[in-house]
DNA sequence: GTCTATATCTAGATAGAC
DNA sequence: GTCTATCTAGATATAGAC
């Protein structure tokens, strides 16, 4: 096989056992029993288990990054916000694993510490934008910190909702109805600040989400 | 020493090892180290160290159990709520490393699983029971799915709150800042579907919280 | 109850032939 | 590039003396 193709192999396959069973539970060894090579072969495409979720983990970032660098988020329609939304649950979903141990990955590979914390920084800073945009379009009032808390409240959701709710549904991940509601629910926990008639409209738009989702 | 004392020094000194360090970085050799006695001793005391792990849980377990089991949360006040809310945090704060793992833990301990599931779904209960408290009192009003979402989104902020903090602030838990910022921030997510005059009681209140909390 | 010494096992990783 | 065979380290856990 060509170089290239074994690696490609190497990694879907580690992403798939990954997901299914936890990064800590899935050996070098049975990654390459699965993929159908020999252990000695893996070592020859990755210098360590790490650099394979290292290497995962840029995959993520490439996908992810055009979803936070948003451009001039203030002309954005609400729409457009929630679209982006979706967008980004997908993709953690099929990057699950990374989110279900991110304190032990990030404590024990240093670039990926780095990485997460810069991506989570600019979540964060994106999610504000968006309020804001939100604001300047006349379409939400803000008071105090609450946009900075909100702002906050929408990245745990964002980074926790996965390993959340599979502590209730364990294999509910892989249908894509649980991140319809997850984006749901984060569209119902800004709404309340919205004025009518956004506030009535986009209410009705997130039932209408988690009805489908059900 | 006397029986009972070796195994609860082995317990106080696990569940420092494990907060500090993160439960699957932390061996029974290093344990049996830092409480000064031999890794045999260990494993005379505990058969294994799942064991010592469960045993934490369940003495996690007994002194939230109260704080989720309120009898008549309807009569409660207000006040009463955002108590306990702090109270539950900083239980949860003391044995943090439980919340660190999460899916990794109840994957690996199947009595652990079922408890911390069930121990999820009564935290559940009594949030969805706390927010109909307020309704009843005329406090707070919600409509449609509003009350579950609300709910869920009050569970997903007292699992994830204290991983999720640590990701930004590595060893900001220890203060008591950081759980402070977090009964402030649910707090916060109730209030907009207060009407008047708790409205402006509560968010003024919260924002105090939040003040004190910089 | 506690120790020292050690068994057992499994993971990640390497060496060298093909 | 890929394989087989093996090394090494470190973790859980046990045996048996004191």
């Amino acid at each position: 096989m060509a170089r290239r193709d074994t690696r490609e192999l190497i990694l879907s396959t580690s992403l798939e056992l990954f997901n299914q069973f936890g990064e800590p539970n899935v050996t070098t060894n049975a990654i390459a029993d699965e993929a159908d090579i020999s252990p000695g072969n893996l070592y020859y495409h990755f210098r360590s288990k790490d650099d394979i979720v290292l290497e995962l983990f840029k995959r993520f970032l490439l996908r992810f990054q055009p979803l936070v660098d948003l451009e001039s988020p203030a002309l954005l329609q609400a729409e457009d916000l929630w679209f982006q939304l979706h967008l980004g649950f997908e993709l953690k979903g099929e990057f699950r694993f990374l989110y279900r141990n991110l304190t032990d990955l990030t404590a024990r590979i240093p670039n990926l510490d780095r990485a997460m914390r810069g991506l989570l920084q600019r979540e964060r800073q994106t999610a504000l934008n968006s309020l804001t945009g939100l604001e300047q379009a006349g379409v939400a009032a803000f008071e105090g910190w609450q946009k900075e808390l909100l702002a906050d409240s929408i990245l745990l959701s964002m980074t926790y909702w996965i390993p959340f709710s599979e502590l209730f549904e364990p294999k509910g991940l892989e249908d894509s109805a649980a991140q319809t509601r997850a984006v749901a629910r984060v569209l119902l926990s800004v709404t309340p600040h919205f004025r009518e008639p956004e506030k009535g409209q986009f209410t009705a738009l997130a039932q209408r989400y988690l009805a489908v989702a059900q």
